[in-house]
DNA sequence: AAACAGTGCGCG
DNA sequence: AAAGCGCGCACTGTTT
């Protein structure tokens, strides 16, 4: 019987352990004052916007639909009411073949009753899982979020009660609103310090990709921004911020996780219209790609092959250059590693975990990855904490995000606690872990002084 | 009342 | 040959 764990691995998760113990004693502090005033301002804005809602056309047919059981929080029911009674083309299923009610569906929906009823959902959420979650853990003005290391898969950590780990960060007004609630200790600045590109260069360090590994040093190249050109068929100089996040979220990453271009064409395609991509010299996307040949998507069967001059087509041989051509040492790596585990039954960690049982493709090949990156990360709050111990240190760790550390640090351990990190997360780690063949790098973020987390920022 | 499956959505 | 990885939480609608 293989132990799921070497030494070094027991020794890592043990002392991690007790690490993820302190932090979740330290605890984070909270503006309960705003807290409770975020929460009551919310719902009554979702009360306004409900009375909104109620006058629409659509709440008549919905009752007509449903009588009694009407419930206008129903995905299920909006989606017949929609669908059936309205009309409109619904373009997905779920998995069990219902209506697919998701804000990515329904985006084709042009309605305001919709755009009204997502703008609920969306406050509603909000208030419902993020601010009133941490309303009910907090204590004595401190939250104390679980960090767990025996639950996830891939030897990574989750958190619960409540999840400190998805508090929303992408969206401005919602982050905002929630994130005002987060604060420092008075004098204090909260720190988030993130490893750049972890998962990337974990990866490396088992392909070992020649092409991938220069992308990762060399810093004058950008792999982001080669895609974006290769995706939209733009010169790299004419490769905005927008068209070079749109390649990185809907091309590269999805790919690195298993997806394929069908999924990825579609996605980079309505990319387009929802970020308004145009060239550097302000020539919309369409009209570019339209300029080199390409008017429309094609269709995105899972069966058939696009048909030459769509959009679809040409992401197809993009898709089969990026394996083919640039990575064919990941490639193969990919191969080799699956027939692997498909011989053995296992697959082993660079940190020293073996994960067994049934697993899919892209679960072996992303494993050892995501296992790894988050190790990393644990390595060095382990080593963080017994320094700041040792100096007698104010500073306090308060929280973990993957590939992130978030500190409370007093306004005169601020340069002490930065280079502490980058002493222990970069240096120390590539010293002691001769596995890593690219260089790690790290990201430091700032609130002001008693500044709450949605103002954190990069110093200048 | 409690448990369960299904769906949707927040994050890395 | 298959076709996006890992989590936690809230809610609906049904079953126990």
């Amino acid at each position: 019987m293989l132990l799921p764990y070497k030494p070094q691995a027991y020794q890592l998760l043990h002392d991690g352990a007790l690490t993820l113990a302190e932090i979740e004693g330290n605890g984070i502090q909270i503006d309960v004052e705003y807290l409770d005033k975020a929460i009551a301002d919310t719902n009554a804005k979702i009360a306004d916007l409900n009375k909104k809602l109620q006058k629409s056309e659509v709440v008549e047919k919905w009752k007509k639909a449903f009588g009694h059981k009407a419930n206008l929080n129903s995905n299920e029911q909006l989606g017949k009411v929609l669908f059936e009674v309205m009309g409109f083309e619904c373009p997905e299923r779920t998995d069990t073949g219902r209506y697919k009610t998701d804000e990515k569906t329904l985006a084709s929906v042009d309605h305001q009753f919709v755009k009204d009823w997502l703008e609920i959902k969306k406050l509603d959420k909000a208030v419902g899982t993020f601010l009133m979650g941490i309303r009910r853990e907090v204590f004595d003005g401190l939250l104390h979020p679980s960090f767990n290391l025996h639950l996830a898969e891939t030897f990574r950590s989750s958190s619960d009660s409540p999840n400190f780990q998805n508090l929303p960060v992408r969206n401005l007004e919602i982050m905002t609103l929630v994130r005002s609630a987060i604060i420092p200790r008075k004098g204090r600045r909260l720190i988030e310090i993130d490893y750049k590109g972890v998962e990337v260069a974990v990866a490396a360090c088992y392909h070992k990709d020649p092409t991938m590994i220069t992308y990762i040093k060399d810093k004058t190249k950008d792999m982001h921004r080669d895609m974006a050109a290769a995706c939209y068929k733009l010169k790299v100089d004419q490769v905005t911020k927008m068209a070079r996040y749109a390649a990185k979220n809907k091309f590269v990453f999805p790919q690195f996780y298993g997806s394929w271009y069908p999924d990825c064409a579609k996605s980079l395609w309505q990319g387009i219209d929802e970020l308004k991509l145009e060239t550097k010299n302000g020539v919309p996307m369409k009209q570019h790609l339209a300029s080199q040949g390409i008017t429309e998507l094609g269709e995105c069967s899972y069966k058939e092959k696009p048909a030459p001059g769509t959009f679809a087509h040409h992401i197809m041989m993009v898709e089969k250059h990026f394996w083919g051509k640039r990575f064919p040492v990941y490639a193969q790596w990919k191969r080799d590693h699956f027939e692997r585990y498909k011989t053995t039954g296992y697959i082993t960690t660079k940190t020293g975990f073996i994960c067994q049982g049934y697993m899919k493709r892209n679960e072996v090949i992303n494993y050892p990855v995501q296992g790894a990156a988050f190790h990393a990360l644990l390595w060095a709050l382990i080593r963080m904490q017994r320094a700041i111990k040792k100096y007698k240190m104010k500073s306090l760790l308060v929280g973990q995000i993957h590939d992130c550390v978030l500190g409370d640090v007093p306004e005169n351990e601020d340069a002490q606690f930065c280079e502490m990190a980058q002493d222990i997360m970069v240096d120390k780690l590539m010293k002691a872990w001769k596995w890593l063949i690219v260089p790690l790098e790290i990201e430091i973020e700032k609130t002001p002084v008693d500044g709450s987390w949605n103002l954190k920022a990069c110093e200048k």
